[in-house]
DNA sequence: GTCGTTGCAAAGCGTTTGCAGCCTA
DNA sequence: TAGGCTGCAAACGCTTTGCAACGAC
């Protein structure tokens, strides 16, 4: 039987209120503005049970620390902004992706990850 | 001032030879047939340097470890094949990143992966 | 009260670093 | 022969695990 303890309920609403995809770190520092002493190895625990019941999902990026965000009802990609390292979803997929296959293939699913500059750092040159 | 080691020479000589991306403990195994006493900080200590000389690229795929391989002359995308785990080369780049973007956004790079079939694994339906 | 969950600390695991000795140029 | 490079072991950062105490039901 799950329990709905106070930490559990924390970093779930931490994750449902930010919007955006948050590593362990950033939701372990935004939980504990809640459960003061909420130790790392409880969330750890609980996004990999909030995993196993489908409730969140891990983004794993290229050269980027492991991400955790709601399970999103429709398929997305991502933008990480090299300036302040946060991420942010992208809807909407390119066209012509089958075009790039060679013959003989067949496309199942595809990731893309957009790098470069969100709304705030692109009004501010020097930042980066 | 850069020395050709034997064990320099050893890892290198792996990833020209083998001609895929391979990982670190790969690396090791393959390189230490040359030089016995090889050891894995070794191996680190070069493909770091080998890297930063531009010689061989680092290869980050969500959910698998790390791989190394020998620079690409172009820029190109990846297709993974989720029935015999192989990776191939995509050349060319779909139409339209930008118009994803949200407003005020700015694009500098983009990655992108493929999973799916090879021309040799759809033609056995049975695998995976 | 039971037993799933927690916080803490220690253990794992892949990667990096410090250091004395080795070996290339 | 100088000093860049090596192997080893310890340190490191992130993640997992063991355990006694806690608290949801």
């Amino acid at each position: 039987m799950v329990r709905a303890t106070q930490q559990r309920k924390a970093i779930h609403r931490v994750l449902i209120n930010c919007g955006r995809p948050l590593s362990v770190n950033e939701i372990l520092e935004m939980a504990q503005n809640e459960v003061a002493r909420l130790g790392i190895a409880t969330v750890y625990r609980n996004l990999k049970a909030l995993q196993e019941e489908g409730q969140v999902v891990q983004i794993d990026l290229p050269g980027q620390p492991p991400r955790w965000e709601i399970t999103p009802e429709d398929h997305h990609h991502y933008f990480l902004c090299s300036a302040c390292d946060r991420l942010f979803d992208i809807h909407g997929c390119p066209e012509g992706l089958t075009n790039l296959l060679p013959k003989g293939y067949t496309l199942a699913e595809h990731e893309i990850l957009l790098r470069g500059q969100c709304n705030t750092c692109s009004r501010k040159p020097n930042s980066q």
